[in-house]
DNA sequence: GAATTAGAATAACAAGTGTTACGGTAACAA
DNA sequence: TTGTTACCGTAACACTTGTTATTCTAATTC
């Protein structure tokens, strides 16, 4: 009956997100996604109806890029908020691009800080409890802190002021936990 | 022998300075400059050499003005650091377009953040000395951490995610302080 | 008042953006 | 083999960007 396509979904929303890891969110153009496929700029726009949609996918991938990429982040020691917090930094280090989309844009208002961190298996809360079974007496209040300090080193590596060895940042983090 | 100016260099620096502020260092192009001047595009071209040249000028102005900002800043408690920890997260908020220009933008790799900081009277090397005459032993390693917990905060601020109220925020600096 | 000349307005160029109209093409059904 | 039809490439529209060429204007000097 008709013709098959050539062009999937999957390979637009691939490459805008590679796109963003590489050059930056503002580099996903309709052309230069097209270039970067092959193909014109039609069958993005019979995909998706209009850019704004891409580009809300391209940011819904990142979110779950983060998410995958804590699942898989090393787990040393015991010291509660330390893991996601060194994963979190070396997120922002390794991945730039998609930190700012992240944490940083105007985007980044679309989910919170907090859901974005907490994913589908509540790493948050798990932390939480970590810390109440632990001992901790507000331990809300400890994350608080703590995610201050690591969202403040995050940040800071984007600029290049921050930079810490990942021994050093944890070593930092574990003290900045037992000061609580 | 010639006409006079009637657009002066001034007037031009002024009014980009004003849409950085309002709208964004984005929303700084010849065209929306000249019509907040009240002029064409002409006059910009006369003075500076591209829109580049202005937009580093508007980059230095908004240092100074950081630094002012922090000058005029009310002096509270004897606390190192938390002065300007204060002052720094208050411009976040207030100021969150010069903030984001002056310390995550790509232009923000012209200065470093202890650059701005410091200023011209040396405000970071006065707080470090502070601390040591107060009986800090690594006053250095205090200002690192100090900033890495303020500049979590401020950094926070922007996207909402952070909303206590100055007098918590000040508990929080000289909490930290405490336990370092 | 006339000539000179720098300042500024108008308009254009070239490149880039999102989006849409059109027409050719290829795959399947008859 | 012939239609049908969804897919996709080409080209265009309308807009925005930085920048520049041209033309007009106004202030000063003679």
């Amino acid at each position: 009956m008709a013709r098959k396509e050539s062009v999937t979904i999957r390979d637009i929303l691939e490459n805008a997100f590679e796109m963003t890891r590489e050059e930056g969110f503002a580099s996903v153009t309709a052309r230069k996604v097209a270039v970067r496929v092959g193909c014109s700029t039609q069958p993005i726009f019979r995909v998706y109806k209009n850019m704004e949609e891409l580009w809300g996918e391209v940011y819904k991938k990142a979110v779950l890029f983060f998410q995958d990429y804590y699942d898989l982040f090393p787990q040393m020691g015991t010291v509660p908020f330390s893991n996601l917090g060194m994963a979190y930094i070396a997120f922002a280090k390794e991945e730039k691009n998609l930190f700012r989309l992240l944490f940083l844009s105007e985007f980044a208002a679309r989910k919170s800080l907090y859901e974005i961190l907490n994913g589908k298996k509540g790493n948050v809360l798990c932390e939480i409890n970590k810390a109440s079974a632990m001992g901790c007496a507000n331990p809300q209040g400890m994350f608080m802190r703590m995610w201050l300090f690591i969202h403040g080193a995050a940040c800071m590596s984007l600029t290049g002021d921050y930079d810490l060895s990942d021994a050093e940042t944890r070593k930092l983090l574990e003290q900045e936990y037992a000061n609580g």
